[in-house]
DNA sequence: AGCAAAGTGTAAACGAATTGACAGTCATAG
DNA sequence: CTATGACTGTCAATTCGTTTACACTTTGCT
């Protein structure tokens, strides 16, 4: 078990805070285990702490009164959640849900911004990692209107595949991901994800097998979903 | 025609910055006039520019190969856009186009960055700001997900009277609105939303005229809403 | 007043994705 | 190794919104 600094050093969001400023923030933080499918806070609920994965992967994602989910993402660790660190008074648009066992360094909403301002050196990287989870928002709401379900689930697919594998290899990329999984990050059903997924494979972009898919030729794939629009 | 230091005043990006610190900001600005449906900087363009509106509105959005459009917001006198500001780099998701003969302040993005630093007790607020974006994104997201056509609607006509409506009388709120453009808002037909509102109208919770739609009792249409969920 | 342009109502045909139902496959623990 | 639970493939029925097509208002300009 690494020790809260490390942890603290891990998180991009507070990458800009000196050594000083780090060791200050000690005292506000809290570290918390969850079991896997433990709620670590539901949609809708006030608070504005900040949330870092010292352990474990953590889904964030919210479902309506018909049991539909909708997930925005699934987090590693090192990663930060809990968008409404700064903007306290708003609440929590999704929940966080521990998707394996895990473990998460929360650090007081109120604190952080406190200490903020005793060590503004830091507000660079913290504006822009929050500006760019607003850019990858709106590309989020631009893909779910403007595209079809086949051009936004390749697109999806090239997006984790990047996550997953680094080194941009023109070869073939294959990670684990279920259909279910995928449909609820689509907001769509496993039946309709299927389909999707077999008319993609029938043009000889992908394959997949039970809890997995492969992208044979990433660089084509995008060529195609592009050609969808 | 009201000087760059007023329309500075009125924007809530900058409403953190000391009157010295918006005086050093001048010489970052240039004011340009825009005639209705000129295009201010396409979706994908790479500036990281920050635009205030001086005069006029301004329609955010993006449109793919076969003509469809979304539209993201109408913003109006005071608002500010240019979300990449503090992602630069990134490429525009969403362009901007005059919806009127409009005048737009631009201030060099990053101008503004290195501003900041010098002013840092300017931060919060743009923090704040932004943050408050990325929240609306997600609100939006969390919607377009899970809720259905009539509940998206009624919950955009909702959003939409709060922002013509300061003073919340719970008597009906009017405002000119083309089932045209709102269709464009929801990424769906004006047909579609023309079925949808007659279905609200059926109800007794709006009523809708030529460019004009009025909320006869919002409590009721926002219980409605949330019923459907 | 008169005309063009923008906005609107309506309805049938179509299509895409969900719903619901069921049998089959894989993986891991006991 | 077998059982249990999670994951999967498939298909018909259905629902919902788009497409297509056309006639009708309203507004603003000359």
């Amino acid at each position: 078990m690494s020790d809260l600094l490390t942890i603290i050093g891990t998180c991009p969001l507070l990458a800009g805070l000196s050594e000083e400023a780090k060791a200050s923030l000690l005292p506000l933080c809290r570290s918390r285990a969850y079991s896997a499918g433990e709620i670590i806070y539901p949609p809708g609920s006030m608070q504005s702490n900040l949330c870092i994965i010292a352990e474990g992967r953590v889904r964030i994602c919210s479902s309506n009164a018909k049991g539909r989910e909708a997930m925005l993402a699934i987090l590693d660790v090192g990663a930060w959640f809990g968008d409404t660190v700064f903007s306290p008074g708003m609440p929590r648009v999704f929940g966080a849900t521990a998707h394996e066992d895990c473990r998460v360094v929360e650090v007081s909403g109120e604190g952080l911004r406190d200490l903020l301002k005793c060590f503004p050196e830091a507000y660079p990287v913290v504006l822009d990692q929050v500006s760019r989870r607003l850019w990858s928002a709106m590309s989020v709401i631009q893909d779910d209107v403007l595209r079809g379900t086949e051009a936004r689930i390749g697109r999806r697919l090239l997006f984790l595949a990047h996550m997953h594998n680094r080194s941009d290899d023109s070869s073939g990329v294959s990670f684990a991901l279920t259909r279910e999984l995928l449909a609820n990050m689509m907001g769509m059903t496993r039946q309709g994800v299927h389909r999707v997924l077999k008319n993609i494979e029938a043009q000889g972009l992908i394959e997949f097998e039970y809890g997995r898919v492969t992208i044979t030729d990433p660089a084509q794939l995008e060529k195609y979903v592009d050609g969808l629009e």
